[in-house]
DNA sequence: CTGTTAGCGCGTTCAG
DNA sequence: CTGAACGCGCTAACAG
């Protein structure tokens, strides 16, 4: 593998040269520049990016981590992490931690190590104990989805109490009075403000601690499922189920299915987390919709603006709306519950 | 961010002595291992990968290059890979080609500019250019899924061939006369392999040539769409499709959906590739199972014998079975035409 | 068991 | 416009 020294001996010239034609930096004499040019074209010759980072100091990469890499909500705001990113020349590296906050410590090592420039972080709790190795290490991070009460950090996320207030409330509109709520764990601050939002629908429309039916759980289908199980036998059982996140909906259908519920005939659902297109052929269900792209672009230019420009300045929280899209999975309750809607089934067996 | 330097001044020792214990490497007093591993977490300490990696020429980083990273059966592949290398304390890189050549060559590029140890390659296309570079670089290359003509490389793949022989043959034994089969480019070793095991099941089968409905297009939903829509104004309209991978079954089933055609009354289908538990709640499509996970796993240590064995040795090829699994998503045609052979019967009673 | 010397391949700094 | 010297943080190779 041929260095910038054996270019700059073919070429005739001294390493700094040839360094300098290939980051165009300094002046250079267009002759010299062709000749160098020259003689790394009949080399082959490929820069050593490690020598080039362990010198300048900068990796020109950065890292994202996330709780579960294999929920679309993550992968779409990977893309927009991605491309404001590439768009500047920075590579990123992806770190999924699958909820755990032990995986996360130790992602953050591995990144510490690797001397990545900077970190995107879903924290996988409000527990900061990698927050607080990544300030030791003065790396810069971002916070995205969910907000940490410890630390002083810039953050990106959606208005997860006002989202969840819009779903209640839609599902009140509808004439529903006895709605469960199936979320994530109580650690989780997105968990958390989506309950907050479910009572505050509830409490605005006149309906009291009594009707609050709210389940803690993960944010995942195993979890989702069983949560739904156990609302299916509670006394009374509600007429419509929020879903705190697209997982526990998946989780939450299946079960329905399997009670032989409808949806919306017998349960009305509204989700958070809308799915991509792609993912289902034919959408029907009700969800907020949060702009997750966005929500990974705009981290990583706050992050890109941390890191070249001068003025550090006072974290930074962008908030970023989220919004109601009204589909089929949501009617007004019935009285009666429908035995078997075959449609949902249908719906569920062809992925696109 | 401290460096070797400052732990061994703290430590009272020389950089050699920290970096044996880093490394865990010769012999140490304990009590010199003491103090060192003190001054250490005193520190914070974190090694510079970049320093090490430059200076002992290996980056421990392998990387993984697939044509879509959208694609259940890329994505399993990755899972064994990772498995695999983690396993022996090497890191992976993935890369997304999108099946174009150009995209290929770059990332190869930017791979050997940052010195990853190896390279686990599924072509875009049988040319080999990004082969080639890396053969000049001294990068060593298994080749995964496709088989690539012109080069001399390690490659670990499925038989396509017997693959789509097995579900053109279950078709034919259902008493389908009239197949078409949709799959990728002419210039991917599986869509060619997959026609050779079409035309071998057809022949045997007594079908000549004037039975083939062959076309070619592109490994993705829209072309499989777009073929299916062809294929159904066809005459004889096909009472069976064998769709070369699961995206151009997406693409088939959303048209067949829209036409109105029901599976497998209307028209079965065979799919090449499963798609894992969980991206559908039933899975009802009959499909050719290819070991994914295997390929990668077995890839990576393919790599890892190469990287760490001393025996560079003769390219090897390692040639996977595939497995037909039988559901619901073929089944006779019902024209009053085709008669039923005989030899569905066995076939039921035998599944592969 | 421990230390010394000498780079890995580049870019920064300063001097031509 | 170009070059010489130096060092980023670490480890291989050899001494002791």
């Amino acid at each position: 593998m041929s260095t910038l020294n054996d270019v700059a001996r073919l070429a005739g010239v001294s390493t700094m040269t040839v360094s300098r034609v290939i980051n165009d930096s300094g002046y250079i004499s267009p002759e010299t520049r062709a000749r160098v040019n020259r003689a790394i074209a009949e080399l082959g010759y490929m820069p050593n990016v490690l020598a080039r980072q362990l010198r300048s100091k900068r990796t020109k990469t950065l890292a994202l981590v996330v709780t579960d890499i294999a929920n679309p909500f993550f992968t779409t705001i990977a893309r927009g992490v991605e491309d404001a990113a590439r768009a500047r020349g920075y590579a990123v590296m992806f770190c999924n931690t699958d909820e755990s906050e032990a995986e996360e410590i130790e992602y953050v090592r591995v990144l510490i190590q690797r001397r990545v420039d900077g970190v995107l972080l879903v924290p996988a709790t409000d527990s900061s104990g990698s927050l607080q190795l990544l300030r030791e290490h003065a790396l810069p991070v971002v916070v995205l989805d969910r907000h940490v009460r410890s630390a002083l950090v810039d953050e990106v996320l959606t208005d997860s109490e006002t989202g969840a207030y819009l779903a209640v409330r839609h599902l009140i509109d509808l004439g529903h009075r006895s709605i469960a709520i199936l979320t994530g764990p109580a650690t989780v601050s997105t968990a958390v403000d989506r309950v907050a939002g479910y009572r505050r629908a509830l409490a605005e429309a006149g309906l009291g601690a009594e009707s609050e039916q709210i389940l803690f759980g993960e944010f995942n289908e195993a979890s989702g499922y069983e949560m739904t199980r156990r609302v299916l036998t509670a006394q009374p059982r509600p007429t419509a189920i929020f879903a705190g996140n697209n997982f526990i909906a998946f989780g939450a259908i299946q079960a329905l299915r399997q009670a032989g519920v409808a949806i919306p005939d017998g349960i009305s659902i509204v989700v958070f987390d809308d799915l991509p297109q792609g993912w289902v052929l034919d959408p029907f269900l009700t969800v907020v919709s949060q702009p997750a792209y966005e929500i990974g672009k705009q981290a990583a230019e706050l992050m890109l603006e941390r890191l070249t420009g001068d003025p550090p300045g006072e974290p930074r929280t962008i908030v970023l709306a989220s919004e109601l899209i009204v589909r089929r999975s949501t009617a007004p309750p019935r009285r009666e519950v429908a035995a078997t809607v075959p449609s949902l089934r249908a719906h569920m067996e062809n992925p696109a």
